[in-house]
Formats: C-alpha cells, sequence, structure tokens
DNA sequence: GGAGTTCGCATACC
DNA sequence: ACAGGTATGCGAACTCC
C-alpha cells in the first residue's frame, strides 16, 4: 500500500545479524505509525595511486568478525571514482552485514598495503541511512509498504505498541504540501530530595492539550480538582507510564528532564524493580551516556528544552540564567509560581495545595515554551536533516558537522574521519592563533558616531576567499587566493587556498545567501517561521568559522582557521585606514565593526562613502550600516597605566542611537556578578547622561545611592552577588568568595552541582579577606558599607565620572568630613 | 608581615 | 570535548625584602 509519512523518531535494530531501521511518525490520517526500513551497512576504502582495486576488492571480501553474539560479513564491493578532500581518488564501497562491526571491519583490512585511508565507519547508523537513503526528519514522505505480518521479525509487531506497523518498499520524500503539528506533552516532577537516587518523587505533572493534571500519592484536602490521588509513589508512576503511553503524543518534553526528571523517575522505578515503560517498544528508556546522559524513549521523542535552549537558542537570549523561569518570562512572558522550598520538610495541607499547583504550572510553562520554539527546533532539524532527538541535544560543532555530512553526496565526497585520541591530542596540544583586532578608544563623551561593520566577516571571507582544509596549499601558484601574512607559533606564515571553490565555501556560501533571502523575506512578511529560518542560517553561517578551529572537527584545520582571522585583520585594518584617510577620526573598532565620528558630513555622503568603501571589497563580503549613534561614551581602564595615562577601556561603551534606543556594552550594567544596586545606579546613570547630554543628573543619583548605603537603607537583595560555579568544589585552587559561599550551602544540606549560580552577599564579619565576610542571603548580618562602597559603587561610576572631570571619590570622602564634623 | 605582582576565575564582546 | 580569540577586573595566592 501506498501513504504520506512523516518520520519523527529513529531508531535501529539488529535482526539475524543485519541492521534495520525503525521510524515512528505520523501518516496523513494523523495516525502514529511504525514504518521499518532495511539499511544495508557500508563504509569506504580509499586506494593508493595506481592500485589494483579488483585485487584488493576480492581480498576485502574474506574479511569476517565472529563475535559470540553475531559474525558480521563482508556482502559486496563496489569500485568507484569518488573525491577525497576535493581530490580525484580510487574508491571501494565495502558492504557488510552490521553497521556496529564496521570499525572492527575496518581494522582488519588496515593492513591491507594498497590502501590509503578507511572512511565513513565512524559515522552513526542512523546518520548514515539518512544521508544515504534521502530519508529526512519531519519531512512528508512517499511510502510503499506492506503490512507488517506476525511472522516478520520473529513477531516484531506484537512488540511494537502501535496499531499499524510497516514495512518499507520504497520511501520519498513527496512534492505535496502537508501540514504537521506535533503533539506535545510537557512533564515536571517534585521530589523530597534534589539528588537523584535519594529521596522519593511526591507528585508529577502532565501537560499537553487535552491534559492538564498532576498525579500525587500524598494526601491533601485543599488540592485543585486536577489533582489524581494514588497510594503510594509505585502506584503513581505505573499510571504515570500508563497515561505519557495513552497520550501518545509525538514530543515528550520536560526543561532539564534529561538530567533530572527522567533519570529520577527512573531510578525511583529501579528501586521498585518496575519497567518504566513510556514508549512504543516496552522497555526502559536508554541513557546513552556523555556529559549529561539522554534519555531515549522509544517512539516518542524525549525532547529536554533547556538543552537546545543551551546550545542553540541561549543566542537569542537577554536572560541571565537560563532557568525556566527566567526563559519562559523572556519568551513566553509566563512565569512559575512562587514556592518556598524551605517548608517542604514541615507540609501543612495548604502548603501541599500550592505545591501541586506549582507543580503544574511548570508543566504548563514548560509545554507553552515547547510551542514557542517548536518552530525553530523544526527549522533545524529540516535544515541539518538530522532526527529530531538529536537536533535538541548536538552542540553548535555537530550541527555544523552533520550539515557538511549530509550534502557531502552532492560533491561525490567520501566523508573525513572523526580526529582519533592520539590526533585530539596533538590538536589540543597546539597553541592559540592570533584573533582579531580590538582598538583601544579615547575615554570620552562623543557625539554622532556612525557604525560600520561587515555582515558575517567570517563566513564571508571562508566563501571569498575559499578557505577549508580542502584546498589549502603551502605554495603560490597562479589558481590560488593568498592569504595575508600571518604568525603561526611564532613563525611568519602564508598560506594558499584554490580559486575553484571546494564543498566547504560551497555549502557556507548557500547558509550565507540563504540568510540573506530569508531576512528579506522576514522583513517583508514577520512569522514565526520565517524568522526561524533566518536565525537558524544566521547561526550555522557564525559556527562555520568556529568549527574549522574547533579540534574536535572532522574538517579541522588550524591553518584555514588562522588565515581567515589573518584575513579579517586585514580588511578591517585596511578599512580604517580608508576611512582616516577620508579624514575621519577612529573611535573605536572591534574584529568586524569600526566607529568615527561623522562630523559636518551628511547621512547621504556617509551613505555614498560606505558605497565606494564597498565597490572595493572582493568577493561575497560586505560592509553595512549599523547605525548612526547621536551619543556615546567611552571610559577608561580601572587599572593597568600605560605610562602614567589611563589607558582607553576595550569592550565598553555607551551609545544611544538614531532611535534614541540605548545600547550598553560590558559595563557593569550588563554584567550578572556585580549586585543589583551597582548595576541598577550605573545604567540609570549611563541613561541620564546619553539622553540629557551631560553628567550632573548623574550625579544626584550616584548622591543619593551612597548616602541610602551609609545610612543602611538599601534592601539585602539589592546587594546580593550572583556567581556561577564552574567547576567542583574541589576542583578549585583559588577559594574566592563564591566557593565559600557554595561550601556554606552546601553545609545546610543543599547539594552542590556545577552550574549553579551561588548567591551571597558581603556582611560585618572579622577577618581580612572578602571571603571571611560572605554571608548567604538568609543570614541576619548587617552588610558591609565599606566593601559596598568602595568595591561595588565606586569602581562601577568613577571611570564615567572620569570622563567629565568629576572626582567623585573626592566628593566621597568630602562628604564624609561634612558627615564627621 | 606588608606591598607589589601574578594568577585564577567569571564574565563579557564580537 | 562538544565553535574561535580578545578583553576587563576582581580577589586570592604568591614573591620579595
Amino acid at each position: 500500500m501506498r501513504f504520506n509519512f512523516i518520520p519523527i523518531d529513529f531508531d535501529y535494530f539488529d535482526f539475524e545479524g543485519e541492521n534495520y531501521v525503525q521510524l515512528v511518525g505520523r501518516n496523513e490520517e494523523g495516525e502514529k505509525i511504525c514504518v521499518i526500513d532495511s539499511y544495508e551497512s557500508n563504509f569506504w576504502v580509499i586506494l593508493k595511486e595506481n592500485a589494483d582495486a579488483e585485487g584488493i576488492a576480492a581480498k576485502i571480501v574474506k574479511a569476517k568478525i565472529i563475535k559470540p553474539s553475531r559474525t558480521t560479513v563482508v556482502l559486496k564491493t563496489e569500485i568507484y571514482d569518488k573525491k577525497f578532500l576535493g581530490k580525484d581518488v580510487k574508491a571501494i564501497k565495502i558492504f557488510i552485514t552490521n553497521h556496529k562491526d564496521a570499525h572492527d571491519i575496518a581494522s582488519e583490512i588496515g593492513d591491507i598495503d594498497e590502501i590509503w585511508k578507511r572512511r565513513e565507519y565512524d559515522i552513526p547508523i542512523i546518520t548514515k541511512y539518512i544521508k544515504e537513503k534521502k530519508v529526512q526528519p519531519l519531512m512528508w514522505h512517499d511510502v510503499e509498504a506492506r503490512e507488517l505480518t506476525d511472522e516478520d521479525f520473529n513477531g516484531i509487531n506484537k512488540k511494537i505498541n502501535l496499531d499499524k506497523c510497516y514495512i518499507a518498499e520504497s520511501i520519498f520524500l513527496t512534492e505535496k504540501e502537508l501540514e504537521f503539528t506535533p503533539k506535545i506533552l510537557a512533564y515536571d516532577i517534585e521530589t523530597s530530595e534534589r539528588e537523584i537516587g535519594k529521596g522519593e518523587i511526591s507528585m508529577v505533572s502532565l501537560f499537553g492539550d487535552n491534559i492538564r493534571k498532576v498525579l500525587t500519592w500524598k494526601e491533601c484536602e485543599s488540592a485543585g480538582n486536577y489533582v489524581e490521588f494514588f497510594e503510594d509513589e509505585k502506584t503513581m508512576l505505573k499510571e504515570f507510564s500508563k497515561q505519557v503511553r495513552e497520550a501518545n503524543a509525538d514530543i515528550l518534553t520536560g526543561y532539564f528532564s534529561d538530567g533530572f526528571d527522567l533519570p529520577y523517575i527512573k531510578s525511583r522505578c529501579d528501586k521498585y524493580k518496575m519497567k518504566l515503560d513510556l514508549g512504543t517498544n516496552g522497555k526502559n528508556p536508554s541513557f546513552n551516556k556523555g556529559r549529561i546522559p539522554s534519555g531515549k524513549i522509544s517512539g516518542t521523542v524525549h525532547v529536554d528544552l533547556y538543552r537546545f535552549i543551551n546550545s542553540v537558542f541561549s543566542q537569542y537570549l537577554q536572560s541571565e540564567t537560563l532557568s525556566l523561569d527566567e526563559v519562559a518570562k523572556e519568551l513566553i512572558g509566563e512565569t512559575k509560581e512562587e514556592f518556598d522550598f524551605s517548608k517542604l520538610s514541615n507540609m501543612s495541607d495548604s502548603d501541599w495545595g500550592k505545591f501541586m499547583s506549582y507543580n503544574l504550572q511548570d508543566s504548563k510553562v514548560t509545554h507553552k515554551l515547547a510551542l514557542k520554539i517548536w518552530t525553530d527546533i523544526f527549522e533545524f532539524c529540516k535544515i541539518i536533516k538530522e532526527p529530531l532527538f538529536d537536533i535538541t541535544r548536538d552542540s553548535m560543532a555537530t550541527h555544523v558537522e552533520n550539515h557538511i555530512l549530509h550534502n557531502l553526496d552532492r560533491f561525490n565526497e567520501v566523508a573525513e574521519k572523526r580526529p582519533g585520541y592520539s590526533e585530539l591530542q596533538e590538536r589540543k596540544m597546539k597553541g592559540k592563533f592570533g584573533g582579531a583586532l580590538v582598538r583601544e578608544p579615547k575615554p570620552g563623551f562623543y557625539e554622532n558616531i556612525v557604525m560600520f561593520d561587515f555582515t558575517s566577516m567570517h563566513a564571508s571571507i571562508i566563501v571569498s576567499f575559499n578557505i577549508s582544509r580542502a584546498t589549502l596549499h603551502e605554495e603560490e601558484s597562479e589558481d590560488v587566493y593568498e592569504s595575508p601574512e600571518f604568525d603561526l607559533d611564532n613563525i611568519p606564515t602564508k598560506v594558499y587556498f584554490d580559486k575553484k571553490q571546494g564543498f566547504f565555501a560551497t555549502l557556507l556560501s548557500e547558509v550565507v545567501d540563504k540568510r540573506k533571502k530569508f531576512k528579506k523575506e522576514y522583513a517583508a512578511n514577520k512569522n514565526a517561521m520565517t524568522k526561524a529560518r533566518s536565525n537558524a542560517y544566521k547561526l550555522l553561517a557564525n559556527a562555520t568559522f568556529g568549527y574549522q578551529g574547533f579540534f574536535g572537527a572532522r574538517y579541522y584545520s588550524r591553518e584555514a582557521a588562522a588565515a581567515t582571522l589573518a584575513f579579517v585583520r586585514k580588511f578591517t585594518t585596511d578599512t580604517i585606514a580608508t576611512i582616516e584617510d577620508a579624514g575621519f577620526e577612529i573611535v573605536y573598532s572591534d574584529t568586524d565593526s569600526i566607529a568615527f565620528l561623522q562630523n559636518e558630513k551628511s547621512v547621504d555622503d556617509i551613505m555614498k562613502f560606505l558605497k565606494e568603501l564597498n565597490d572595493k571589497l572582493p568577493g561575497i563580503m560586505e560592509l553595512d550600516l549599523e547605525d548612526f549613534y547621536k551619543r556615546g561614551l567611552f571610559v577608561a581602564k580601572r587599572s593597568a597605566t600605560k605610562g602614567g595615562a589611563r589607558e582607553g577601556a576595550k569592550k565598553k561603551y555607551a551609545l544611544m542611537d538614531s532611535k534614541d534606543k540605548i545600547k550598553i556594552r560590558g559595563f557593569e550594567t550588563v554584567r550578572r556578578d556585580w549586585c543589583k544596586l551597582t548595576r541598577r545606579l550605573q545604567s540609570e546613570m549611563l541613561e541620564k547622561i546619553l539622553r540629557e547630554g551631560n553628567e550632573k543628573a548623574a550625579l544626584i543619583l550616584a548622591k543619593d545611592v551612597i548616602s541610602k548605603l551609609k545610612k543602611r537603607e538599601i534592601d539585602k537583595n539589592d546587594l546580593l552577588i550572583k556567581t556561577q560555579l564552574r567547576r567542583p568544589l574541589n576542583e578549585y585552587t583559588s577559594q574566592g568568595p563564591h566557593v565559600i559561599a557554595a561550601k556554606k550551602i552546601g553545609e545546610t544540606g543543599i547539594p552542590i552541582q556545577v552550574g549553579m549560580v551561588i548567591e551571597y552577599y558581603i556582611g560585618e564579619a572579622k577577618g581580612k579577606l572578602v571571603r571571611d565576610k560572605v554571608m548567604l542571603p538568609n543570614e541576619n548580618v548587617k552588610y558591609d558599607i565599606n566593601y559596598y562602597l568602595n568595591s561595588q559603587i565606586l569602581p562601577a561610576i568613577e571611570n564615567i565620572f572620569d570622563v567629565f572631570g568629576v572626582d567623585i571619590q573626592g566628593i566621597v570622602d568630602g562628604e564624609t568630613q561634612k558627615t564627621l564634623f
């Protein structure tokens, strides 16, 4: 029979030693179905020049791996003309019975002398399947298939908990435009202890299209009507599994659920020796290891929203932390409910009622958040062509790499391998290479600043000069682009790249083009889809430069990355020189942006000048107008002095644009590790200065805050300092205040985890060091006035007043004198 | 043991 | 291990006499 099908979940199984891919998705009627497809595992050997391909193939066919569970053999070989890193090669495609043994078979044939390289045995089977069969996640396909019988695959039909299972005869992308909206179910648990393995689960909430409920085994008179009660934790968890299965969702989502909710539930089920049966295969979820384990459920894609937001989406966000509360506030304008967790050890009936409501709200917020960023996840899936499960967990480097892998066939390319252990060590040993330039600003208050910037500078350079590992040459010739000279390990170096475009630059140029196209489309027709598409291509383009310098990359090239940066320096430096030659004074420049004074020149003059600059740029490089800024403030560095004079601070400025919008970079205002009092005062001061054009109003603000601080009128919440723990406590060599604060928190019984944001304030206490005065928010100790004055407020405002010749320290000292007398 | 310097660390910019 | 380099500035840790 023939039907339309959209694959959502990808998995595979072995039958009689061979691999089959199992797709779960929806048909056009909206039914969740399973389609099994065969896959012939294969990998490549690339031959040395003039090798006897037939002879080698004859040897390869004999390779065999015998294991207790299975025997893997070579089924057949095929000889092809292929490309490897852009060069023509003779290659043999080796088909084997089981992909799990691809690596072992590759090792076994490793001693055949005429084999140059073995490749693609290290690509996961699902990626290989998608790449070769062109079956794309979350795209509609036209499927020719027959229904599974109970005889097929030893009766797998009965083991799959779905009404309709098929075995595919053919699967092709369909031209038909069909809609797809996933069924999303969100869940969240509440527990008595935060640590997995300790404590119990008191309740679990579910929120979806037709479901909003809390399951619990705690008694509660004041609970809302959405609560269902069970006799114990075990029964509750059993019912949770049942309801998840019956909800028949495409996606089960939580927030940090890979790291908390799912493993916690699993650990409780283990304790009761009970299966956690959430999916279609009647088995426990699988947790593949990694830094954070990933919980995979068969037939329903488990999505931990936090992970996608952390690796991909966070760049769009302003939130200082990626807590559900903050992210939800920013993206959907909804917050979590408040709940006082210190009550957990002693809960009244109404506390339980509130806790249940809190629990439900978490799932509701998670569900809304999932709907909100679904478009972005969906677009990423379609562009990268990896399954939803992986798209929501992979790093940007992996996304860039997968995007390349899934497009290599267009170039007849055999994929490069992942670096092995020793190669990784070698790459890591290599030092850094020179980066971009940042120009030192002259501290001051400026009017009418023009800012130019290069659009996607690194990407446009890579495309314009065809920069990649495969197109790199050490020597000059007629057919190459020449890099500017740059230092590599203290050696002046020049490298060259083929003029004939390679696959890396071709793919990146397509990404850049699509970004431009969808940016325009978004401008003309603002909706979530056009925005998500434009953003996804932008992220992909921006991450591509970093990919070439990333030591874990298949297409790593330190020379390519270093050369890209040499071009970046050259074009920015040259452009600055041209702007200066035209008589403008440069105010500032960082990497790909240049700010200069407009002076008496008109907007038209500037735009004409910009066009002239653009006419001289090569390839797809482009200089853009960032904005005309009405006013701008640049300050001096606090510490270092150069020959007595104060140095201008880089990466620290405040601007007001043509629409009177304020843009603050680098100042304490935007740093989360400074207390609110300081940040608020500084941002209000900058705002006054930029809007009113002088420092007088700012001085009034500062004096007021200092006076309140001295009179102890400041709320303790405004004095809390937040610092993230970036490593386990025992790995710190330096015992800074936040480390001490974390240890104090640990003593209260709360488990300390990497990534936690530690909050503390500085109070009056004996001791010389700041860490001796670290207090937790709930401690009842007076705040240290001197600390907040001398180490928070003054450092943050001094350099601003310096620009206007106001000696704030002197004024503060003067006021102190006055109050003394 | 105090002053000056370096180092470790977190966070920001692009 | 899970994109790169450049930069500020705190507070602890170290060096020196």
